[in-house]
DNA sequence: GGATCGCTGATTTTT
DNA sequence: TCAGCGATCC
């Protein structure tokens, strides 16, 4: 272990040695934050302060509770068992089942995924006469969940969170909230917020259970604890109430997710939160050159509220490339400058996996992987659908479901007529209504139904036939494990046959998805352990072999790295967006401009920041101006390229240049007078004439008579 | 029960 | 522009 410390530098090293009471390391991008953490969690055991199963350890993604599960492995020279490191979620999952009660569960409830959670809550709006036209469910959906991070059960909302939900569904949300809630319970089941929700629930009001979970973790470890929401951080207090011994890592400029519920203030308050914490600050970067360093330290200077930080280069100061800004026309011709260049490495040796192309929003990624094709690059794009995410994967989970929950309703819609079995919309009403006149589960409802001889028929026929179905695979599953269960269920249901019989090209990819499903299948006891797995971890991570250049969204490539970084897309509009403006004001442009350091610390070697100075959006062409970003970063550390330089420096020219090339000076062209003044009428050739109501240098917000609210420049206007 | 038509809306996303 | 949805029709 000595030498282990040995490798530390000092910050790290007291980031890994303050084993005492509550103590928060802040650490910049590349600091060695991951480094930190493992180090300190092998510290601890190897100290013989703990026993593995004495310290918990927490992290947002799979991926990050992953490499910390191998990496100090890979410290104490042997595998771990027993430990309590998960997500989030994933913990939270495991106390609930072992205290599902005190929430009002029995522990084999199901954890729904987003699907069945929008599927529930549009049933519960029927119910309630709400109108999903007025009122789109996943609007509702998503205060429900900011509620939940919020650690607010329907009983607890108050006034003010009243007063912000506005009319949402017509004023009724809260009552939305509680039936909604209610049905979960009917269900045994939780949505992902509940989780958290209710374990932080049963700590606050069980002291008998919070003392067990005191007794047991010695030590807390919480990775990226900027992201936290309010429940997770309740739940984590409560947690290091007894010990105070809890580190938590993270970095205030690297808090991208308040849209999803995550507090900054958390990271902010730590030291009020956990009295006589120590602060300690990692800021020499050991990943990117020292031009990377310098624009995103300039960048991010330009925030406020920050614990404040600044990255140095932590070893050799060697020179390193100047961050490149290159504009260009349009995106296509964007797409071309960054296949161009792409090659270009390539031919000088460097890796694909170690290029990047990370970008605001993920429409972005089309017209790179059109390139990319062209050029015949292999490329991935990180991100899409997940695994368990897949129709089929869901069918065979709710086939699994079943099984272990024959009350799972959710479930039951879902593969009663999967593979057809002639049960339509109709067969399945009578079936609710029972089930609602008997107070039943559909599978009840659906066995009386059949029994009194109320449905016969074609649809009686098929629901029959899929109750003896589950009958007997629940027996399979008794005497033969899950594996074989499964095996079963989708032979015998004529799920296998179905795909076997689609001819769509799909079709065969499916199959295998089904084999893998069944596959990974046996690693688990039992189903439902198979079943959290599936629904809290399970990743896709196919075609992730192979040299290919990265295409991912900025969020994606939190926690990442490449030698190679391009930044496409880098306008006032797209980035930062011109929605999370509207929406959140300075707070959100301070998170955008996280994003954009966030972006420029993935990068080692070069970074490319790339703009367009016309971008079509959706049909019509855009007039598009340099992102802001791109004047806070200073002018020593970047060169410019590109066709169509417009930067308040280099404008960008009267027509387009020809297409296809790629200058290495810029088309100049003097500056124009900005003789246009808030409330003139003017003249644009694309969105007609409209009035001017605001104007910053050369950029004026216009409200086109026809094609509404636009920000171009002066230069693209006429007086009208 | 499946095909077809027209409307709408379109950041970021983990678990 | 274009995908995804619900409503409508056969």
């Amino acid at each position: 272990m000595a030498e282990h410390l040995a490798a530390l530098n000092p910050e790290q090293r007291m980031a890994v040695e303050t084993l005492d009471g509550p103590v928060l390391v802040l650490a910049g991008a590349g600091t060695g934050k991951t480094r930190v953490l493992t180090t300190r969690f092998a510290h601890i055991l190897l100290s013989g302060r703990a026993t593995p199963h004495q310290v918990l350890a927490v992290t947002f993604t799979n991926r990050a509770a992953r490499e910390m599960r191998e990496r100090v492995a890979n410290l104490l020279g042997r595998p771990v068992e027993g430990l309590w490191l998960g997500t989030f979620h994933a913990l939270a999952a495991r106390m609930l089942r072992r205290h599902a009660a005190a929430a009002g569960l029995s522990p084999n409830f199901t954890i729904l995924d987003t699907d069945d959670q929008l599927r529930l809550l549009k049933q519960v709006m029927a119910a309630e006469r709400i109108d999903a036209k007025r009122w789109p469910p996943p609007l509702l959906m998503s205060q429900i969940q900011r509620w939940k991070d919020r650690a607010l059960s329907p009983a607890r909302l108050g006034a003010a969170d009243l007063a912000q939900a506005g009319d949402l569904a017509g004023g009724r949300i809260a009552s939305l909230y509680g039936a909604y809630q209610a049905r979960l319970k009917a269900l045994n089941a939780t949505d992902f917020g509940d989780l958290l929700l209710f374990v932080t629930d049963i700590l606050r009001d069980q002291p008998d259970i919070l003392a067990e979970y005191h007794r047991r973790f010695r030590y807390i470890l919480v990775d990226e604890y900027q992201d936290t929401n309010l429940v997770q951080y309740l739940w984590l207090r409560l947690l290091a109430q007894a010990s105070k011994n809890i580190c938590c890592v993270g970095d205030d400029d690297q808090s991208i997710y308040s849209w999803r519920g995550a507090e900054i203030e958390n990271i902010l308050r730590f030291e009020q939160d956990f009295p006589g914490a120590a602060v300690i600050r990692l800021e020499r970067n050991y990943r990117s050159t020292a031009p990377i360093l310098a624009c995103a330290a300039a960048l991010i200077a330009h925030n406020q509220g920050r614990l404040g930080k600044t990255l140095r280069p932590g070893g050799k100061e060697a020179g390193g490339e100047k961050v490149r800004i290159l504009s260009l026309w349009d995106q296509e011709e964007e797409a071309r400058a960054v296949g161009q260049a792409i090659e270009d490495l390539r031919a000088e040796g460097e890796k694909l996996t170690e290029m990047a192309v990370l970008m605001r929003a993920g429409f972005q990624t089309r017209a790179f992987e059109e390139r990319l094709i062209t050029l015949g690059i292999p490329y991935r794009v990180v991100g899409g659908l997940r695994f368990y995410e897949r129709a089929e994967i869901r069918d065979a989970i709710a086939y699994a479901r079943l099984l272990v929950q024959p009350g799972d309703d959710l479930a039951f819609e879902r593969v009663v007529n999967t593979p057809r079995r002639g049960v339509g919309t109709a067969a399945l009403q009578t079936l609710h209504v029972r089930a609602r006149a008997d107070d039943t589960a559909l599978t009840t409802a659906a066995g009386a139904l059949i029994a009194s001889g109320a449905l016969r028929g074609r649809a009686g026929e098929g629901v029959r036939r899929l109750l003896d179905d589950l009958g007997r695979w629940r027996a399979r599953l008794e005497a033969e494990g899950p594996v074989v269960a499964m095996q079963f269920v989708l032979d015998e249901s004529g799920y296998t046959d179905m795909l076997k019989a689609d001819k769509s090209p799909e079709a065969p990819g499916r199959l295998d998805n089904l084999k893998e499903f069944v596959r990974a299948l046996a690693d688990f006891e039992s189903l439902q352990g198979f079943l959290d797995h599936v629904a809290l971890v399970m990743e896709n991570d196919e075609n992730a072999a192979g040299d290919r250049v990265n295409l991912m969204t900025l969020h994606a490539a939190k926690g990442l790295e490449f030698d190679t970084v391009f930044l496409p897309g880098w306008e006032e509009g797209l980035f930062p967006n011109q929605r999370a403006l509207d929406e959140g004001g300075v707070k959100s442009l301070e998170e955008e401009r996280r994003l954009a350091y966030v972006g420029l610390t993935r990068a080692k070697k070069r970074a490319i920041i790339l703009h367009a100075a016309h971008r079509r959006i959706y049909a019509n062409w855009q007039d598009s101006i340099p992102s802001r970003f791109l004047d806070e970063i200073p002018e020593e550390q970047i060169t410019r390229g590109g066709t169509a330089a417009s930067s308040r420096r280099v404008r960008a020219p009267a027509f387009p240049p020809r297409r296809g090339l790629i200058e290495a000076s810029a088309i100049t062209r003097p500056a124009p007078m900005s003789a246009i003044a808030i409330g003139a009428r003017v003249f644009h050739a694309k969105f007609g004439y409209g009035t001017v109501t605001a104007a910053d240098d050369d950029r004026l917000d216009i409200a086109f008579d026809k094609a509404g609210k636009k920000r171009v420049l002066d230069r693209f206007v006429e007086p009208a």
